[in-house]
DNA sequence: TTATCATATAACAATTTACTTATATAAGCA
DNA sequence: TGCTTATATAAGTAAATTGTTATATGATAA
């Protein structure tokens, strides 16, 4: 049994319907390893523009992830600061790894545009 | 790092959903520690007999809770058999114990009815 | 300054969700 | 059997969600 704190069970289920949704939840996978700016969720998800932003915003909202702008880029990262951090990250432990878009995105050599 | 098996992303973002309601949380930190009827939700979340019927079907298709018929009672409980069985455990531990709902019930005397 | 690129916001539409009330089913009991 | 109780299902509705296109903002570069 781990030491952990609780959290409070509205705020948990909040967090856990941001999580909720395959998009978003691959995102959070995507950036437990890796941070990831807007433009190269836009390639992997084959959404549009705002779709992504509209998904991000949601999980910075949460305070899941946090922005860092780079130049015109803006990039994003988990959160670490969260009151969920731990359980997040317990979540997405059995979760497999995404890298395989982010190799993708490499092999049309769409990785680099924003380095 | 525990050893765990990792689930489909689709699969989890699915679990996710339903967990990511209030109502539904609020029941499986319930189920972990006890079983229920649905005569007992309906006291305790204060909304109608069939809206616990659809939650606690949401809940039992994803696999998540099991039912048994006793007499004209149906209790709910956790399925260990789920998938998911772990992930949601280690979830349900960060969350504190509903047994205050219960308890108020007992209050009342309304726990007796389906015993 | 003006053009361009990355991202955000606004407005809207289709779908899903979470209730409600009315009704059906299934078990227990007089 | 017929009545009551527990639960499920059906149908309808209001609100929330997730996408879209159009437009605004903010940084860079000519």
């Amino acid at each position: 049994m781990n030491k952990q704190s609780t959290v409070e069970i509205e705020s948990a289920a909040h967090v856990l319907k941001l999580l909720g949704d395959k998009t978003r939840l691959t995102m959070m996978k995507l950036l437990q390893a890796n941070e990831c700016c807007v433009c190269e969720f836009v390639e992997i998800f084959e959404i549009s523009q705002p779709a992504v932003s509209q998904h991000v915003r949601k999980l910075r909202d949460g305070g899941l992830v946090k922005e860092t702008r780079r130049g015109q880029w803006i990039h994003y990262s988990i959160n670490e600061e969260s009151q969920h951090y731990e359980l997040v990250q317990q979540l997405l432990h059995y979760l497999p790894g995404q890298e395989k878009h982010l190799e993708e995105l490499q092999s049309k050599g769409l990785r680099i545009i924003c380095k």
